[in-house]
RNA sequence: AAAGCUGACCGGUCUGCCGCUGUCCCUUAUGGGGCUGAGGAAAGUCCGGGCGACACAGAGCAUUCCACUUCCUAACGGGAAGCAGUCGGCAACGGCUGAUAAACGCAGAAGAAAACAACCGCCGCAAGGUAAGGGUGAGAAGGCGGGGUAAGAGCCCACCAGGCUUGUGGUGACACAAGUGCUGUGCGUCUUGGAAGUUGCAAGUUCAUGUAUACCGGCGUCAGAGGGCUGCUCGCCUGAGCCGGAGGGUAGAACGCGCGUGGCUGUAAGGCCACGGAGCCUGCCGGCGACGACAGGUCAAGAUUAAUGGCAGACAGGGAAGGUACGUGUACCGACUCUACAGAACCCGGCUUACAGGUCAGCUUUUGUU
RNA sequence: UGGGCUAUGGUGUAAUGGUAACACUGCAGAUUCUGGUCCUGCCUUUCCUGGUUCGAGUCCGGGUAGCCCAG
């Protein structure tokens, strides 16, 4: 990997009607720390590879196109910046990640205290693949 | 100088590191480099047009929209310059309204009455005459004064407001002059002139993957279901399926989609040849063919879970407590602080709304100096 | 992105341009030994803002908020 750790290309992000509609049917395990929420849905390595993630901000609290481009370009950079563990979790299991990024609040957030926030998310997250994993393979050894 | 009015315009710049969209090149399981990348409103979606798809024999009726004049425009409910009225402002100027005095309908409460009139009153012996008075209202027989009269009335006269006729000026809305007793207000209907097929790029075209019209109900196959023309009626066309319930599959990709065309400015505008060429005709070969002049500069994003960014620093432009200098209202310095509204999604022309701050031009009022 | 619709007490709905109405809820009072029923009263800048009109919930501009539809 050699400038990859901040990288954000087309092939890291989400799309598809199929498997957006799968992550929030089945991939229901939420983490939250106010004001982001995360869904999220570990796969096959077959179906797809690494890490995709999609983020919203609704509508419904920021009329304006220039708040919600603002809020996808904070969470963008975040992640963008200080993925890298995460996704190296994820790669050395065999596993692909589907991710979504809720942006939940009804007004904008410096960008310190939302990168603090969303450190802590992340954490919770990796920790939480990493349990998800090595539970799984446990059941593969009784049977 | 201060305050204001009108019109036009700008609306940050640079450096470093990391990153994104599109595209090209080099390497090629990977990576590297070049070029490129939001707005005056990209917004609201309020109008108009292009473009696409579907539809389009015709007649009548209805519906909706537009409405002072002239010009601009591909078109518009847009713009420019005017006309009339009205409101705001000391003014520069700005806002709003504007086809139709025939005919018909309506006008709550208040008020005698919302218009052929009636009632009280006034005059008169009476018959009857009478819009001067009735103070309510947005609106009361055009207003006000004089004459006149039994009392009154455009019944008559002067002035004023409007209408009509004639003349003059203006392309025209109108203006001015003369004549004419013609005259209540508002809204609507009606009338006049003009316009309107439907739907929108999630339009639409092509390819790929995949599937079942299983089943139930209703109507119908020339005495004709259903569909289309259009909102309705007629009429015309089409002619075996159609409608409702309930189900099955896909929801991926490409084109549309943006450097060769368009408009702008200037010059020239006569012919011939060559080339390009929308479209039309045809079974094919092929034929016809509007239009295209030159130069200059300008414009140039094309995503599709949706790029145009993040961090740091410097500069620039305002505002500014305060400080320094001297001729006491000017220079210089200046901690600190501010730098907006807002993000393309098929493309144009407008309108409307949001916007830190700034620039230029013309004009108005007030004050000061000469 | 494109197209469409709506806004009236706390809630659900009415109202031809002419006094904002009805039902339920809530609150206060009255009745009762107490509570319920019943009775009386109260709670509205008709989303905001300009215009037309003598007079706008209604008609016409502009804005705000909410909702719906699509290949």
């Amino acid at each position: 990997m050699k400038t990859g750790a901040n990288t954000f290309s087309k092939q890291e992000r989400l799309c598809g009607q199929k498997l957006i509609d799968r992550l929030f049917t089945e991939g229901n395990r939420q983490i939250s720390a106010f004001p982001i929420r995360l869904v999220w849905l570990l796969s096959d390595y077959s179906e797809f590879e690494g890490v995709r993630i999609l983020i919203s901000a609704p509508k419904r609290n920021f009329h304006h196109a220039v708040d919600r481009n603002r809020i996808k370009r904070q969470i963008r950079e975040f992640y963008r910046t200080s993925s890298a563990p995460l996704k190296d979790a994820v790669a050395s299991r065999n596993k692909g990640l589907a991710l979504a990024f809720l942006f939940n609040d009804n007004k904008l957030w410096d960008t310190e205290k939302l990168q603090s926030r969303l450190q802590a998310v992340m954490d919770r997250l990796t920790d939480a693949v990493q349990e998800d994993v090595e539970s799984q393979s446990g059941k593969c050894q009784e049977k």
